[in-house]
DNA sequence: AAGGTTAGTTAGGACTATCTAATAAAATTA
DNA sequence: TAATTTTATTAGATAGTCCTAACTAACCTT
């Protein structure tokens, strides 16, 4: 019986843990050393909330954390942090550039989704953006067509108009097919 | 200056009050009574946890509750629990038709996403999805490409072929251009 | 290096949401 | 109706996240 210490006590992480893990995440790429005000700061709570959280994912080994020395991230907290940043870029992108929501409502949105969505839903979000860049039948003139639509009153307006031309471009169509590639 | 009792002391809902208030939404519509027992079971909890939220949504002025007797949502109270579904119908619509993702998962995701998006947000992905209904470029035929599309390991395939004649080159290339971009 | 400013910690409290154990009321059944 | 079962409540505990007030360490600045 027991749960052995070689089983690493994983507790899951919630999502307050997350927002700090990305936050000092994100603070250690601007200023390479990252202190108890500028976290409390960026998630706008106060500094003795955060020394405690430092002390909690010190525990939980997210964080080297000794009183009064700069935080830093163990490579698990890296890990945590850098995929809550991946997953916050991947919602931003989806929420600006598909959804067409202005950046401040849609980095607010993405905080919040950031945490919930599962790994796949997220990968479907992806898979789902790379579709309309690469079908031809999509695309971003297609999309533009979203924000005059909205403004319409959802009216089909110039969607409904055709495309006409016809010209064949088969070496431009290989070059979509080797850009998709290379994103894997 | 005084907070009048007038101004209906709204503190706002938690995530957890809103789960609440759907789930006793959704219990009402499909029995007319609703017991301490169907809610626990409902949002996975005990029958304690239920108690003391009811409470407190009384004290609230979501619900009526007597101990020992049914529980009703009060006018408010319904207003919420409508509002609940409705947000988690428009999220599951579009987690299952338009990503493709598998019921099961879209509802629970759709339980997590319905607190956190805004208002405006929501409207939004229901405007997408109205779009893609009436846009004649898009569509269903051209949504079950996207499904095709990850099967190949996200490869344009038939998507690109069959209308690669009917795209200008220019869009195409535009296409390309954006690609790149937004994979920076 | 003394004194002030800034940053960080400790102590202690509040609130939410959950649980278990014990108890009590209501409903069912024999 | 009395006994049993089911449902619900109370009491008390815990974990998590936040706060304010008071104190202390580290850092500048003269």
């Amino acid at each position: 019986m027991s749960e052995k210490k070689t089983q690493k006590n994983k507790k899951p992480l919630t999502s307050s843990m997350e927002d700090y893990l990305e936050a000092i995440y994100e603070l250690n790429q601007e200023k390479s050393f990252v202190r108890v005000k500028d976290i409390a700061k960026k998630l706008d709570v106060k500094m003795p909330t955060v020394t405690s959280m430092l002390k909690n994912l010190r525990d939980r080994e997210y964080v080297f954390y000794e009183k009064y020395e700069f935080v830093e991230l163990t490579k698990e907290g890296e890990k945590v942090g850098r995929e809550m940043r991946r997953r916050h870029d991947v919602l931003l992108k989806f929420l600006t550039k598909i959804l067409k929501i202005d950046y401040k409502t849609a980095d607010d949105e993405a905080c919040k989704m950031e945490h919930t969505l599962s790994p796949s839903t997220l990968q479907r979000v992806i898979d789902f953006m790379e579709f309309i860049q690469v079908c031809p039948r999509a695309g971003m003139e297609w999309l533009s067509h979203f924000e005059e639509f909205r403004r319409s009153g959802n009216n089909p307006g110039k969607c409904l108009e055709r495309t006409s031309s016809e010209i064949p471009c088969q070496v431009i169509k290989d070059r979509v097919e080797i850009l998709t590639k290379i994103e894997k």
